[in-house]
DNA sequence: GTTAGCATGTAAGGAGTTACATGATTTT
DNA sequence: AAAATCATGTAACTCCTTACATGCTAAC
């Protein structure tokens, strides 16, 4: 039950769960979601062969369609419950670079605290980065020629867009929120204004 | 000889043509180089395993320091004819988002031409994923959430922004190589002008 | 009727991670 | 002396790619 989920894997069933497609068709649109170059067939064959065996999707062959077999991919029961599973989780792997993309995607399946969980974490995660760019360049300034500075000046510089970037999302993720609960508790029931802007875990 | 390098490798062989250095010592250098996370033992030290086995580098004990092994890594002459080589070359590796950045601090010892292939190389994949991008989501108009629509729209603009990073660096080299050209060529030649006087420089 | 493109798949391998294992040195 | 940190190393495993292999359909 729920075995780990890859980010492909979870980026396969996010895209099923739209519409049932073939392969051919989910490697298309799996790569334009990002500006990602193709996903080998090597990689999604094989995936989608895993999620029928785990029951997650079944492989229908339209029978006499013409155009060869075209085996078309849909989310069962489970996959939609296997998939809901993954995108309540908010573990690291969530604002790990390669995955945060496809959580991010999800976003209109995913509930709300969990989209703010994750866009904090990966704030953290790229704060995290920003500060060690910065101590890099602080502590290297004599041994350093100017590609190498300019290089991490440029990554800093992308770095912080990127947070305030995230800021940004998580604001107006709040005040979502927020809006939602004034109208879900009492609607005359003026804004509390305590929310203490917690520091995020490590 | 000069078998495959792989991005490791050749950082591994970067750094240490700038100094010997130990395993421990190495990593971090290599991960403050970007803000990135640390990289594993477990690549690092097979890497450092089989460069000695090529004969690339030396392993040394240095004696009675104290301290532990601390095996010191040094570049021998047959590395640094491996490296020069790997730096020569700009094949589509050189331009691969996980590649691109070493090359890129790597600079200073690389050819001003090659640089130059190096960064428009890098250009015009990133130009192919902004083409992407906007085809997608002029595409996808009915079809997509907020999130994705979001997702790519945040993509394309760090692409474009990188575009015209690159786009900087290609007119500052071109103008390097063109100055020295003309110092090499004739002292009272005047400058012909044809400049095309790029943007602003930070 | 042969080439080009759609569509599905498999096998081998590369590149790196985690988890484990070990030992020395410094700090508490 | 126990704990933390420095330092090196191995084994198993994950995830993905490349290269290969197949067959169907559409176009020339």
């Amino acid at each position: 039950m729920t075995r780990r989920g890859s980010a492909l894997e979870l980026a396969v069933l996010g895209m099923l769960a739209d519409a049932p497609m073939h392969g051919y068709e989910l490697r298309k649109r799996l790569s334009e979601l990002q500006g990602r170059r193709l996903l080998s067939f090597g990689s999604l064959y094989p995936c989608l062969k895993a999620l029928v065996k785990a029951g997650h999707v079944t492989a229908e062959t339209p029978a006499g369609t013409g155009r060869r077999a075209r085996i078309v991919y849909q989310l069962t029961a489970s996959g939609k419950e296997h998939l809901a599973d993954l995108l309540g989780s908010a573990d690291a792997t969530a604002w790990n670079d390669d995955t945060f993309d496809i959580r991010f995607a999800l976003f209109a399946r995913t509930a709300s605290p969990t989209r703010v969980r994750i866009l904090e974490g990966r704030r953290s995660r790229l704060e995290e980065r920003a500060l060690n760019l910065r101590t890099a360049t602080a502590r290297g300034i004599q041994r350093m020629d100017d590609y190498t500075s300019e290089l991490q000046r440029h990554g800093l510089e992308s770095t912080e867009r990127e947070i305030s970037w995230l800021t940004d999302l998580i604001d107006k993720e709040r005040l979502a929120q927020q809006s939602e609960r004034e109208q879900a508790a009492a609607p005359t029931d003026p804004p509390s204004t305590s929310a203490p802007s917690s520091e995020n875990e490590s």
